[in-house]
DNA sequence: TTTTAAAGTTAAGGTGACTTAATTTTCAAT
DNA sequence: ATTGAAAATTAAGTCACCTTAACTTTAAAA
């Protein structure tokens, strides 16, 4: 029950990191709401530990094992997360924060054993997904994010950012849920804010908000 | 997840404490594996927090306040070693470390949503009594412990201490399980052991086993 | 009642994870 | 190429929790 703050640190640069691989600690300060003299010092013990390769005033990169070991964190949270929503019953928009809790202490036979009452599922409820015992990680279709998509599209979301619990509250109460088919009617200019449709009804949604809605488009 | 200590040190002193609400620093630090010096340290700090009434060289016992917290960890933690065991079939013998990993970090719907899909349920997979919402915990018969059962008695099994894993892995073994009844054949002068019948199955088992079930005598 | 072992406390120190403040390095804009 | 803002680091300090070693108090056995 040590390493709550590392493997905090860990899923964090697994997460956030681009595609080359690499991470600034700013990234990783604000993400964790920490100083960034907290990050240096944490990339000193976690570089010592071998899970990250790190050189002062340079990149931040995992290494092999700091990977494998933030996949498998991302593999218990996503596997909480559609536990508690699916046979617990908790809310789309509280699973998160609960899962966040849980993922440090449970053992991966735990974890291994509600893989398998979810019958080995490949995404998380807010469409992340959800890597196998071995680390392999289902193809995904991630979707762009929905600011991006012109007037007159027709999308399906595939995904949606999973951080803030009034985010997916908000976007349940007008109806958007993953797989749901929403069109695109307008875009204002005046503030990017988005005219669409969901469920025959027609309600705007801010640029924010459409950032962090990943869709595809429909044909 | 800031209380994880305090909260282990609460529910070891709620749990080791006598009939008159005492206990001696020595058995938490025993409890804990911790040095008496850790346990000092503590005590100051629960002192401040409100939770323990405490002197120096005096007797340690529970505020109000300390109690409703500690009767509330044990909640969690019983319900789920039950939640474990029922709902996801792990083995009775492993519930016991992973419930106490898991209590720490769960929120309080998490653990009355677990109670509802279980049912309400009064005993945890060991026997123990489980508090409920309000902190009123089921009357039960506790029992005695099998080595205080003289020759020719005929019991039945209603609690067994859970905190070894290796001890639960044995007794299943040998068919001990929860209201099972038992007869005790003999008692051995030279070490105490027992002579017992479990399933028509003659076994023997040391006083240090027979110490940690608890029995009612039938009729 | 004395004595002594056990229990409890204090002192000093360590580690992990954080903070703020001061300083250094980097990098992008001039 | 210089410079200034942003990013990163170091320094110094805090807090929770732990340790060992030395000391004090309690309580029970001689």
């Amino acid at each position: 029950m040590k390493n709550i703050s590392k493997e905090d640190y860990l899923s964090t640069i697994y997460k956030a990191a681009d595609s080359s691989g690499t991470i600034k600690a700013n990234q990783i300060a604000e993400s964790l709401s920490v100083s960034r003299a907290a990050v240096t010092d944490m990339l000193r013990r976690l570089s010592s530990d071998g899970y990250v390769d790190y050189e002062r005033y340079k990149g931040i990169r995992l290494t092999e094992s700091g990977e494998e070991y933030a996949r498998n964190m991302v593999r218990r949270h996503r596997i909480w997360e559609l536990f508690l929503h699916q046979i617990i019953g908790m809310p789309w928009d509280k699973v998160h924060d609960e899962a966040h809790k849980l993922e440090h202490g449970s053992s991966d036979d735990l974890i291994n054993r509600m893989e398998e009452m979810l019958d080995f599922p490949e995404f998380d409820p807010h469409g992340d997904p959800i890597p196998d015992k071995n680390g392999k990680i289902p193809k995904s279709n991630s979707g762009v994010p929905l600011s991006t998509i012109e007037p007159g599209s027709k999308v399906t979301v595939n995904r949606v950012h999973d951080f803030d619990s009034s985010f997916l509250q908000y976007i349940s109460k007008i109806g958007i849920e993953l797989n749901k088919e929403l069109n695109v009617i307008d875009v204002l200019d005046f503030d990017n804010s988005l005219i669409i449709i969901v469920d025959e009804q027609q309600t705007s949604i801010s640029s924010k908000i459409a950032a962090n809605i990943f869709v595809t488009k429909v044909n």
